[in-house]
DNA sequence: AGAACCTTGACAATGGCGTTGTCAAGGTTT
DNA sequence: AAACCTTGACAACGCCATTGTCAAGGTTCT
């Protein structure tokens, strides 16, 4: 355990340069960079122009993952979707995982993102 | 008799074979039978099996070439997009056409009336 | 300083999808 | 019978998503 309260674990905090989120979602740093290309993800950046992803900007590219490879929506899908989103002011998203998670037990990874983070898991510390 | 006076041209009858629903929506009756394969729209049969589609299959479907056509939205986009619909139970496609129009207007509440599609042509007469 | 990583930009390959189009063999409508 | 509908198959064109690499240069860490 050993887990105590971490109050200042800001998800909007940028922590992860491309390299790690690109292995935290795992994908490819490029494309990742398409991601910002196409404006689905805008992670902070330094001083010097580095990428620093949130853990929302994680989240957020999980979703893209998810709607891309799991649902076979395109990149343009995922920007009306988003846009929609931001459109109605709510997570809109969330009410299509109650068909993904009440199917027949065939599946791995049962992926619960409900209204919350996927799984936290306790992000290793970017000590290198 | 047993009829208004005023046929009520219920959009929600089946009333258009698929050439010419195809023809009204300006695509091949090949794209339309895709689209019913897709789950994306579910035209009504005569009792001898022959599809009749309605004016809401007409609008689902010019829904669906504006999604595809001019948002570049895939077929499983449009699908994940008309689930949600369903699943938020309104029409919240409709949002997708403030943003081409509107920008900054600065009333609260004047276009929940005026939910009608811009641009697919919501014609009341079919006349053609 | 040097190694390791990041930056943008370009180019390419692979695999998949959307759409249109056609052919066949048969049913329905007029 | 002619014209239209049905399903199913096959194909082609062009676009897209993703991964991958190369180059030339900036940043960070040890």
């Amino acid at each position: 355990m050993a887990s105590a309260r971490r109050p200042e674990r800001d998800p909007t905090r940028p922590v992860y340069v491309i390299s790690v989120a690109a292995t935290l979602v795992e994908a490819h740093p490029r494309t990742l960079r398409i991601y910002e290309d196409e404006g689905l993800v805008c992670p902070a950046r330094t001083p010097t122009n580095i990428r620093l992803y949130s853990e929302e900007d994680i989240r957020r590219i999980l979703w893209i993952r998810h709607l891309t490879r799991d649902r076979g929506v395109n990149l343009a899908g995922v920007r009306t979707l988003f846009e929609l989103e931001e459109r109605l002011g709510k997570r809109i998203l969330e009410a299509l995982y109650d068909e993904g998670t009440r199917e027949h037990g065939g599946d791995r990874e049962s992926r619960a993102a409900t209204a919350a983070t996927p799984r936290p898991a306790d992000d290793p510390e970017p000590s290198r």
